[in-house]
DNA sequence: CTTGACTCTGTGGTGCACCCCACGGTTTAC
DNA sequence: GTAAACCGTGGGGTGCACCACAGAGTCAAG
């Protein structure tokens, strides 16, 4: 059992983030001293930090990981990766429509120079 | 000169987007009324907000429509969408990695369950 | 036993680009 | 003249993912 601090070390996530996942029931600590509150992780905490903070560096939102942690076996983990892909991809779509728009912008305002 | 609400429609900028624009200093209508404070908008204001209209669907933030705005002769402009252009470039390619990243995971995965 | 390090809760703030509402004054059309 | 439509200001709220801080209680080491 590890207190917030040390397992912040340990996961690389702060202890804010912590209290905030505890707080949006992304990740309960295992156990909660019930005088002092203090929050208690375990191995199982640990592993699944780890997973939510290799999400959060692909870019997942809370909701999203909340999905993820929704299922415990995580069999559907590969489905949630493939539809997180699938809305990058689509967020993707519209940066190169905008690209596409300001080169057409870009081009109109050189044919009005001439 | 138009009040808000016909300049409103002219422009597709809704009535609470020109009022926020005139608060940061993006768009300052052409006239206010000392009295009961009315706004009234003209021509000169109607090309400013419909090329303001312009830049926001190219995703330009308000800062970035301020630095355009700051130049009246908008000798600028090209160089202020290259700038754009550059930064949507740049947010695609982290967008890129993810996917990357997300194809990594995925592939992990399922070495996994050989 | 003391002291310093730790923990808790609750609240406020961040940045972005607005939207919405209440309340009160004004204008316009008839 | 009156009623409907309009305008203003000020404030609060939105969603996201936290960070910061104050004040109070608690723990661990010497």
């Amino acid at each position: 059992m590890y207190k917030i601090s040390e397992f912040s070390q340990l996961t690389g996530l702060s202890k804010e983030t912590l209290r905030y996942y505890a707080e949006v029931g992304l990740l309960e600590p295992a156990y909660i001293h019930p005088d002092n509150h203090y929050r208690y992780y375990d191995d199982g905490s640990y592993f699944l930090a780890l997973l939510l903070g290799k999400l959060r560096g692909l870019g997942f939102t809370i909701q999203e990981m909340k999905k993820v942690m929704k299922d415990e076996s995580f069999l559907q983990l590969e489905a949630l990766l493939l539809e997180k892909r699938k809305k990058i991809h689509d967020e993707m779509q519209v940066l190169q429509e905008r690209l596409a728009d300001i080169d057409a912008f870009l081009e109109s305002g050189r044919e009005e120079d001439q």
